[in-house]
DNA sequence: TAGATTCATAACCAGTCAGTTATGAATTAA
DNA sequence: TTAATTCATAACTGACTGGTTATGAATCTA
């Protein structure tokens, strides 16, 4: 049930990848020129973002013609929320067990 | 206010120090030769990793003789969890937005 | 059909980076 | 004081990767 976030953070690490799937998630569906458009660098170096971010399981893509729309998959950060969360929670565990033994030595 | 995740996300992207983070998490603060016995690699390659995620703010450092204790900063990780919830608005919006033109076309 | 457009892939290059060993500084122990 | 321990840094290396240009396949248009 927690996947594995690695795929995800090595994924998400690069700013101009990281760059076109918010542009996906704010602007909806877009095609490649579109993304590149934005993106800062060549087209192929679109295309190859977008096909780590399709492994990651991050965008979908709808062949049309000879154009390819993509998309976000925003539901895929679901194991980022669930690690951020969990780290979150072992801490928040340590502190109440803190908390609990001050209040023991405090009796 | 919406802080740049950037550097958070790089430093997590590696799974030795994302690991070495993880075990502050978990079971607290801890030398570095506690964490070296934990992480698979040289102790010089746990320094480097502690170096980079003090730099990111995910980790404390605390010198006593000639140990150091480092101890983990979940509250760094509040813009990696405000990013992410940030992607799934822009998804909801987008997905209201259509609801709403749905609606407003049914109409 | 011929030409233009859209995208993906191949091939290559340069910079980054995580790992190593070697070493030294600072502290503790004998 | 001498020896041992703990950690950080320097120097180096090899692998990875994000960028490029070149190219080709597929599709649309004139």
């Amino acid at each position: 049930m927690p996947r594995d976030p690695d795929l995800l953070f090595r994924t998400l690490a690069d700013p101009t990848r990281r760059g076109i799937f918010e542009q996906l998630c704010r602007r909806g569906e877009q095609t490649v020129a579109a993304l590149t458009a934005h993106a800062g660098v060549s087209q192929p170096a679109v295309s190859k973002h977008l096909a780590a971010l399709k492994q990651a399981g991050l965008v979908r893509d709808r062949p049309e013609g000879r154009q390819t729309h993509y998309s976000a998959q925003p539901k895929a950060l679901a194991p980022l929320a669930d690690w951020t969360q969990q780290m979150a929670s072992f801490w928040d565990a340590r502190f109440d067990a803190l908390e609990d033994l001050l209040k023991r030595m405090d009796q």
